[in-house]
DNA sequence: GCCGTTTTCGGCCCGACTGTTTTCAGTCG
């Protein structure tokens, strides 16, 4: 796929517009652009011209400069802006608090083009001499360069949500809050989070924002003024807080829920029918009377649309699916009747059935599958043909005695690096549920990841390919697969794609998500639990679905045990 | 650069906070 790669040179070259001082209009052009082809679910390098135009925010010129990259491998235009101003000096706008004015600025007069040059002149206060910048304005171009490169890039979700909890926990003991919540693209479920942005409501925001500087977290001040402040945690988290009134808490979260596109494309709206939105409500432009505000979906009610979940809110065509009736009802938590990948203590699990089975029945579940490892996976204890089987009779006599619930004796097979599975088909078929997975070979090429995978799948007994990137957030990358293949043959042969809910995979993706569904490809969401709290992930795994687009229908483990035993292909 | 149940040209979302300014430009979300 080459939407990636081409969303990024879309929006490197709204980076050097900006310095250039273009018309802000065109800007935005190229930024939306580059939104819309990142979360595209095909691959713009495949798509005929007429299906580009198509595309939000793609018209004749941006269809025109896609298919010259994806024909020539370059892009005439993104040259000629590089020529014009230096590459590097987008480097510059990644400094917090530095924008396209003064990196222009310090171009133009001090021939700064990169960070070391940025660093070497504020230190020497050099920068003092430049009209509008004095030593604050120094002292804070430092800090966002030391912020920089302490790394302020996204996070994963997983790592972010328990701080922001802890914050919403400590807020709501120290500070005369009324409603609280939190809000941006943590609300969204975006699997890496750049900040926290919370939302209170109080009749005193000013005592509010005084406690907030002074939580324990904070390491430092970004901003602090009567209702918005910004602090930086010693996690290195940026945390915004917004208070407003009640009467505007519903339209500040759309606010401050994003995305900042979505709002964009809502108020754009509004403007077309005489209205106003802004963070207080949603006014009539005329007479500036309030037609609501207090609750979120007072928005869209006057808006004349139905209700967006806020994981759909990214402008991928959400707000198009809304106003003609065809929003998907995305699958619930609560929709959720088991788990089909979780690990004992007799591979790398910390825990055994019993207790596994205690805390799925909490849940409220109605099964899980034991998917312990197979045997190629020494260092995770993979259990061999003997061992297995011998779970399987367990298991058996557990689910005799069980009411109201089973256990699938399942494996997570490992699929070696010439593409065989670690078990023979003797050994699989008499398995309820077979899972197979990736765990070496990583940096194969595409092909042979691919053939891998397509050879899995075609196995008869093989269920469901678990985490089909293998992906690690922050930590390893995908390995290079061509999904699309891979989901034809996934529909082809009717093996289930997994969702896995541990916080740093999320893989498949949203992206990967939708294009399944797209596709008839079924999904399961599973939480690859080794120990028993982690069976709480699946909320993370739900959201992926929801970010998606997926609905009830299109998740397996929805279904009751005995439609799911006839669902899973054996 | 895109887009059109008013328009193929002339619009294009909205407000808080900061620093350097005497009224605002720049940056951010």
């Amino acid at each position: 796929m080459k939407n990636r790669e081409i969303a990024g040179i879309f929006n490197d070259i709204a980076d050097l517009l900006e310095i250039k001082g273009e018309n802000p209009f065109r800007i935005r052009a190229y930024r939306r652009a580059a939104l819309n082809i990142e979360s595209l679910t095909k691959d713009v390098g495949e798509t005929p011209k007429d299906e580009l135009l198509k595309i939000p925010g793609i018209g004749k010129d941006l269809a025109g400069k896609i298919e010259e990259f994806v024909k020539t491998g370059k892009m005439q235009a993104y040259e000629d802006l590089k020529q014009e101003v230096p590459g590097g000096l987008s480097m510059l706008l990644s400094v917090p608090g530095l924008g396209p004015k003064t990196a222009k600025l310090l171009y133009d007069k001090l021939k700064i083009k990169n960070l070391k040059d940025l660093e070497h002149f504020a230190r020497e206060h050099k920068l003092s001499s430049l009209p509008g910048i004095k030593g604050k304005t120094e002292e804070n171009i430092l800090k966002g360069i030391e912020m920089l490169r302490r790394g302020m890039e996204r996070q994963p979700l997983g790592k972010v949500l328990p701080v922001a909890n802890d914050i919403l926990e400590q807020l709501r003991k120290q500070a005369p809050v009324n409603n609280l919540s939190i809000a941006g693209s943590i609300r969204r479920w975006k699997e890496t989070i750049k900040d926290i942005d919370i939302l209170a409501t109080s009749s005193d925001p000013k005592t509010v924002m005084t406690a907030f500087v002074h939580l324990p977290h904070v390491k430092d001040v970004l901003m602090h003024g009567p209702t918005k402040s910004s602090i930086l945690t010693h996690e290195g988290l940026q945390v915004d807080l917004r208070v407003v009134e009640e009467d505007s808490f519903g339209a500040a979260l759309a606010y401050f829920t994003g995305s900042k596109a979505h709002n964009i494309r809502l108020r754009e709206m509004a403007v077309k029918s005489g209205l106003k939105i802004n963070e207080y409500g949603i006014f009539r432009e005329k007479d500036y009377r309030k037609l609501g505000g207090r609750q979120e979906e007072d928005i869209y009610r006057v808006l004349g649309i139905p209700y967006i979940q806020p994981e759909l809110r990214e402008d991928s065509g959400e707000i198009e699916a809304a106003m003609e009736g065809r929003l998907p009802e995305l699958v619930a938590l609560s929709d959720i009747k088991g788990d089909l990948h979780v690990h004992t203590k007799r591979s790398d699990g910390s825990h055994d059935f019993d207790e596994l089975i205690e805390e799925a029945r909490k849940r409220g579940y109605e099964y899980i599958a034991i998917t312990d490892h197979s045997k190629g996976l020494g260092i995770a204890g993979g259990l061999n043909e003997e061992r297995l089987m011998e779970e399987k009779k367990e298991i058996e006599a557990i689910n005799k005695r069980l009411k109201g619930f089973r256990l699938l004796a399942g494996v997570e097979v490992d699929i070696r690096s010439n593409g065989h599975m670690d078990f023979s088909d003797d050994v699989l078929k008499e398995m309820d549920i077979v899972v197979a997975s990736i765990h070496s070979g990583f940096r194969q090429g595409r092909e042979q990841i691919t053939q891998r995978l397509v050879f899995a799948m075609r196995n008869p007994y093989v269920s469901v390919i678990a985490h089909p990137t293998g992906r690690l957030l922050g930590e390893r990358d995908p390995y290079d697969v061509d999904m699309d293949e891979i989901l034809k043959v996934a529909k082809e042969t009717g093996t289930a794609m997994e969702i896995n809910a541990y916080p740093l995979r999320l893989d498949l993706n949203d992206t990967y998500s939708k294009m399944a569904k797209e596709k008839g490809v079924r999904i399961v969401i599973s939480t690859d639990t080794h120990v028993i709290n982690q069976f709480d992930y699946m909320a993370y795994g739900v959201s992926i679905a929801r970010r998606g687009w997926l609905e009830k229908k299109d998740i397996l483990n929805t279904l009751n045990y005995s439609s799911l035993a006839k669902a899973l292909k054996r």
